[in-house]
DNA sequence: TGGGAAACGTAAACATAGTTGTCGAAATGG
DNA sequence: CCATTTCGACAACTATGTTTACGTTTCCCA
């Protein structure tokens, strides 16, 4: 009688919303001014975060190779979203910033969170909403985001 | 009061599920004869289905190109997990079929699922796992899954 | 019946992720 | 003071996707 659903259902939906959450931020943000930034920039400039960091850090930040990180930020140079100073401290080192464009959209990016958090809780209801991020908190406990998607996905 | 929980927060914890149950999943089949396979691999089978089918309809199910869904199936044909076979009624259209290789490796795949399933059930309760995922497919209705992950997340 | 339109599969060219390997420049430390 | 380490950049490669194009086969309608 507990007719559980199956198990592949579970990845599949976690997935799901996911991506829905995502597209909706990233429409959301195209209609706000910033049409170029694509889901792996907004969480790139997350780990870089407000005190800038350094190619090497974000790679380890992120799970990817230096080199990746590099020419991701290269790409977000070229956008406007980030900035690229020397270390006055450290010849060998490059400090890479949020330029006021980046941080804007980060701001952005986190109201528009907010915003879609609250009409999922208009689904389920404040009380249901808390329980799941509750319990989805304590299934994915201790584990680290990593951004190697592509290549872990698809090898 | 309330102190909900930054809106940031759900989306991450989605994808570190998703991703949770795929990498012990694979870690499994891996362990039990079928180290080649990736999490594409599986999405890819699983659209093909016991029936079989073309790389056109194939490509619609996955929501990329016919081209990128026949690429695929080269590989996976290479892999020994499906193989192409003319239509007899149709010389235009190949069927892609599973071989019994690729029918086990979907078997054990739903088999493993669940036993993941059982775990996560383990951590909740069975009560709370189950709301968990009544909510989730609540939020996530009718959305279709997309595979063109490689190119939606990072453009 | 015949010919144009549509569908299927394949290939080439291109863009974007990631990776490893290599290298020069700068800092560190024994 | 020299050897080792660290940082950043470049090249070569793989894997994914896309668009464009083409030859073959089927379908449909004038």
């Amino acid at each position: 009688m507990s007719s559980d659903p199956p198990g592949f259902e579970l990845p599949l939906r976690l997935l799901l919303g996911f991506r829905m959450l995502i597209d909706d931020l990233h429409a959301e943000l195209a209609r706000r001014g910033h049409p170029d930034v694509r889901p792996m920039h907004g969480f790139v400039m997350q780990a870089i975060g407000v005190e800038g960091t350094t190619a090497v850090e974000l790679g380890r930040r992120l799970g990817i190779s230096k080199q990746a990180a590099g020419k991701t930020v290269g790409t977000l140079e070229q956008l406007g979203y980030v900035e690229r100073a020397c270390d006055p401290g450290d010849a060998r080192r490059k400090i890479v910033r949020l330029t006021p464009y980046g941080l804007e959209s980060l701001a952005l990016s986190a109201r528009v969170f907010d915003e879609l958090r609250a009409r999922w809780a208009g689904t389920l209801g404040p009380e249901r909403m808390r329980a799941f991020e509750t319990d989805l908190r304590a299934l994915t406990e201790g584990e680290t985001f990593r951004l190697d998607v592509p290549g872990w996905f698809g090898a």
